[in-house]
DNA sequence: TTGAAAGCGCTAACAT
DNA sequence: ATGTTAGCGCTTTCAA
């Protein structure tokens, strides 16, 4: 119905809108951006106005003179790995857990009007590439998710000044807030579950010892055990893949065959983990209990069906988003890190 | 060494730049800008001053007036399921083949200088918010990747003539080039390594037959069989899914309990469907050989190892990335669809 | 409460 | 080949 009264071929502009509504550019503004300081009858005139001409605010324009950009950066920084096999960028992009990430995280910042930009640090030349993007203020902030201990950028992020958010506690320390989950919490759950059943003879697959995450759920589970009387982990380390997970198992089952339980720091690893013991003429959950982690896909799709611990990674993700936005409207505030309570899932495998 | 001489606080501007080099703003643009109009002398001065200031331009100043934007936009596109259980955003961005299309891309458009926005439309109000996002002009080109069959967005960004890509041959024709997977030829590759075993009672689960890869599949498979003197195809519809793709295979076996080979759409149902042939005690590939589609990381996941038909998603992706390129440097070109030949990966399974 | 005007940093005529 | 200048569309003093 209504005609758009615009210059033809172009997006109307805050002058069209003005136009429109009989009024001048400041007072469209004000309305725009949703100043007290206008009268009810001019305000309804601009918002006439504004649906008559289809406006919506040039971003560039705006973001030229406020400094803000209303977008933030998804920074994915992964260790170079020209060396293995791995087409282009690595692992991360085709891990389910980044995807249930990017959508907690979008869940949050859509509704705040902000802009995800996708960015890749995975050499030398990207990070720094990367880090000079953000440093000339195209982004209001920056969620990094990083896959390796000693990634540098968290550090160099919180020179910076920038609002940031950690997906998991970094590596290296840095005065940046972080989301994760109580890994030590999780591997109790673990414990307490294998040793309600009765077992004794207990084993761990863990992670790569040179990540936090995999340190404190080796270390957290190793205390629950003791605590539930059982002082002894035979343990062999894998790199949160499958076939890792499989080689691992491997390991751990031939110096201790005699394991009735065994907890795995992840369930892509359990999935490579229980056919070993399936092979080996184990049943499961009969003869060894698994108690996996994370809750992922892979918990369900291993036969038997993973018992796990459950991070809730969506909400996590999404907390990480509200760390941020916080952030963000006031700058200078450092929030706190946030640390979730994961849960039992008991499936069939213990 | 450099001192970096500039207003402290701020990034340097490129009336900085001038100024440390001696020249006008618009030389010191042009060289910034590569134009070949520029005395050598001058040229080396002004990147000298490019160094010493540590200039990054302001891309919303400059987007300001160039009315280009150097991103583009990633856009997702879902069915609304709020009917599921699926959490949040639902299952593309958990889908490890979604992972390879944003690593293939990403890949070309890093080096274009292009940044990539990551949106999501999974209602109808997101919907019309990315639409107004993008014909606002702040991106330069989309590329889309949508789920379902009925989608309208393609054809209403057809309308807008913002340069796009798709990600597979769309549910309703539009007039925007895509990339995809000759499908039919991958089903051919099935069809003849489960004849060439000999196997004569074939069947086939197939993908949601409101898709057209799956259609294509389905048909490609049953003309190939037939050219191959197999003239009868017993199928069951699945939804792409691992618990979808069991479910159809038990329909199919329940009425087909002779069956010596099956072609499975996708290697998720695939990962279904092969337990509950083992499960109604048919060996694997003894008994029962059981070709893929995809060459996902299911593949290798399943028990024993699919053999299957690989899609080049990475590199499908790289190709999206470049048609999408070429459309926002010629503005009007529409270059035509380019369909990529499949291959078929040996593994246990067939 | 409203408007006039300056200016954010950049590119692109245009003039030289 | 180089410089001068006029905006791009918006927010934000500052006056009224």
């Amino acid at each position: 119905m209504a005609t758009e009264a615009r210059r033809p071929g172009r997006p109307a502009t805050l002058e069209d809108v003005a136009r429109v509504a009989g009024v001048s550019r400041a007072t469209a503004s004000r309305v725009i951006n949703g100043l007290p300081t206008v009268d009810a009858a001019l305000r309804r005139k601009v918002e006439e106005a504004i649906t008559a001409t289809g406006y919506a605010p040039n971003r560039a324009a705006r973001s030229l003179v406020t400094r803000r950009t209303d977008s933030v950066a998804l920074v994915v920084s992964e260790r170079e790995q020209r060396h293995l096999a791995t087409p282009f960028i690595g692992r991360m992009f085709s891990d389910p857990h980044f995807g249930r990430v990017v959508s907690g995280l979008l869940r949050e910042l859509r509704p705040a009007g902000l802009q995800t930009v996708l960015m890749v640090a995975d050499d030398e030349a990207s990070r720094a590439q990367v880090l000079a993007y953000l440093r000339q203020g195209h982004v209001d902030g920056v969620v990094l998710v990083s896959s390796h201990p000693d990634d540098p950028l968290p550090r160099m992020l919180a020179e910076t000044a920038l609002p940031t958010v950690l997906a998991g506690r970094p590596g290296r320390a840095a005065a940046l807030p972080y989301v994760e989950v109580d890994q030590r919490a999780g591997a109790r759950l673990a414990a307490e579950r294998l040793v309600a059943q009765g077992r004794r003879l207990i084993g761990t697959v863990a992670g790569p010892q040179d990540m936090p995450a995999a340190q404190e759920r080796l270390d957290g589970f190793r205390g629950a055990l003791a605590a539930l009387g059982v002082p002894d982990l035979p343990w062999a380390e894998g790199d949160f893949t499958r076939a890792g997970g499989a080689e691992a198992m491997r390991r751990l089952l031939a110096g201790h065959p005699g394991l009735d339980g065994v907890f795995v720091a992840s369930d892509l690893m359990g999935l490579g983990a229980v056919p070993v013991l399936l092979r080996a003429g184990r049943r499961v959950p009969q003869d060894v209990g698994v108690v996996g982690f994370d809750d992922s896909e892979a918990a369900e799709a291993a036969e038997p069906a993973l018992t796990t611990v459950r991070q809730p990674v969506e909400d996590m993700a999404g907390e990480m988003a509200r760390l941020l936005l916080r952030q963000i409207r006031e700058p200078g505030a450092v929030p706190p890190s946030v640390v979730f309570r994961p849960s039992l899932v008991v499936r069939d495998s213990a």
